[in-house]
DNA sequence: GGGACGGTTCGGTCCCGGCCGAAGTTTCCC
DNA sequence: GGGAAACTTCGGCCGGGACCGAACCGTCCC
């Protein structure tokens, strides 16, 4: 990687360079999930050893991509807020909607399964959940969705009406599309997305699943999905 | 870049190989102008020699950044498209939103204070131009902003009332915010931010200062913009 | 036809940085 | 206190890739 004169280019290449390395972009993908792993974890997952993974945090907490926690002898790491995780959606959506991985197996099939039905995307929802969501919201006049992506009016009463605070203090957008490599279509993420997955999660509209991205609809989160959006039970399968 | 197990993530370090060189990254920010150049060109301006740079050329070409055009002796690139020049600007704007690099010397000055003012943004307008249009748009409650950024219905009248075409076949958004790294806010981009420049230039609102990326506003642009949008001329300077 | 010009190919150099294992350091827990 | 676990530091190895100059190939124009 040269350095070149102008120093916008160069802050430019230093930063594609931080994702530019295979073990580094397995575990910023890894952390999308929106947790903290320990470094362990992620050189298990990498398949490095440990002293190389050490290294490879390093960068990506100087480099701004990773926050980093030390709790006695372990060292979480977290992307280091939303912003850093819609950069690497941002780069995975565009170097490969396609094809999701088939790990073969057939626990492997399922997991795969329960992933394209509903998971977390960093802190909102994702996979056929997320689209029913978001075409719900559309379908109500709760969200633009066609000539950009925003909350109208009757958006904000909605989110207030159903005591989802949408804290509006952050910099960071209400409303913006994600695009899901799954089903290749845009879902609401943002602010608004983010109060969305946190409410479903603390109200126990969905549950996670195990210790993964995946979660699963609860019957209860299936009523209050149909009564208060009339999403229908059937687009959530 | 070793090259891991999950080709989703070995697809995602490619691709950021690809801006991670400072030479490339020149490049990149260069042709973030929309135009195209020609190999020469890039050369001398990224200060390589011309055989480093057809190496450069042929892999942002390869991994579908670039699209290049073969005209007798000359071979000229440009960004692959505006989702190209999305992810460009995005990486740039998390870069480094701060100072714009004062390349010394009254000349530049005037021409850095002549991009401030008004410049393309690849395909739509910003600088303090751009600022002033956006929140023209959303005073006059034809864009929502503040919600995230989508065209109202409004919004969409104005545009077919002004004879503004907004090609809607393509699955581009109509309306992204596109942060800028002057004003550090976001103005208007998208398939309706392209629609307004494209139309800006050909009706004479705007005119392309030498062969840069500046653009002044012409007196009947003033009163045009003034007029429709209730733009205030002060607003422009 | 003959330069000049723009671009490409090739060979060779060099350095950055990813990788590991071994040896340290800190923390935890028995 | 002692041992295991989690992480870090260091030294050494190795490959990819960025760079250049020289030679080569089309194209343009006189």
């Amino acid at each position: 990687m040269t350095t070149p004169r102008d120093p916008r280019a160069a802050r430019l290449a230093h930063l594609a360079a931080l994702v530019a390395d295979g073990t580094r972009a397995v575990c910023l993908l890894a952390l999308l999930d929106g947790r903290a792993w320990t470094a362990g974890e992620l050189a298990r997952y990498a398949g490095v050893a440990p002293s190389t993974l050490t290294g490879h945090l390093d960068r990506l907490v100087t480099g701004g991509l990773l926050a980093e926690e030390r709790q006695g002898r372990h060292r979480y790491v977290r992307l280091a807020g939303p912003r850093a995780a819609q950069l690497v959606e941002e780069l995975a959506a565009w170097s490969g909607p396609a094809d999701l991985p088939r790990r073969g197996g057939l626990r492997a099939a399922t997991a795969d399964s329960a992933m394209a039905r509903a998971r977390t995307c960093y802190d909102h929802l994702a996979g056929r959940l997320g689209i029913a969501l978001t075409d719900a919201l559309a379908d109500r006049g709760l969200l633009l969705r066609e000539t950009g992506f925003a909350l109208t009016g009757a958006g904000l009463e909605w989110f207030a009406a159903n005591g989802i605070a949408l804290d509006p203090g952050g910099r960071r957008p209400l409303a913006r599309a994600c695009l899901d490599w799954t089903e290749r279509r845009p879902h609401l993420a943002g602010a608004a997305g983010a109060a969305l997955c946190r409410h479903a999660l603390e109200t126990g509209w969905c549950a996670r699943i195990g210790s993964e991205r995946a979660v699963r609809v609860t019957a209860a989160g299936e009523r209050a999905l149909r009564d208060l959006l009339g999403v229908p039970p059937d687009a959530l399968r």
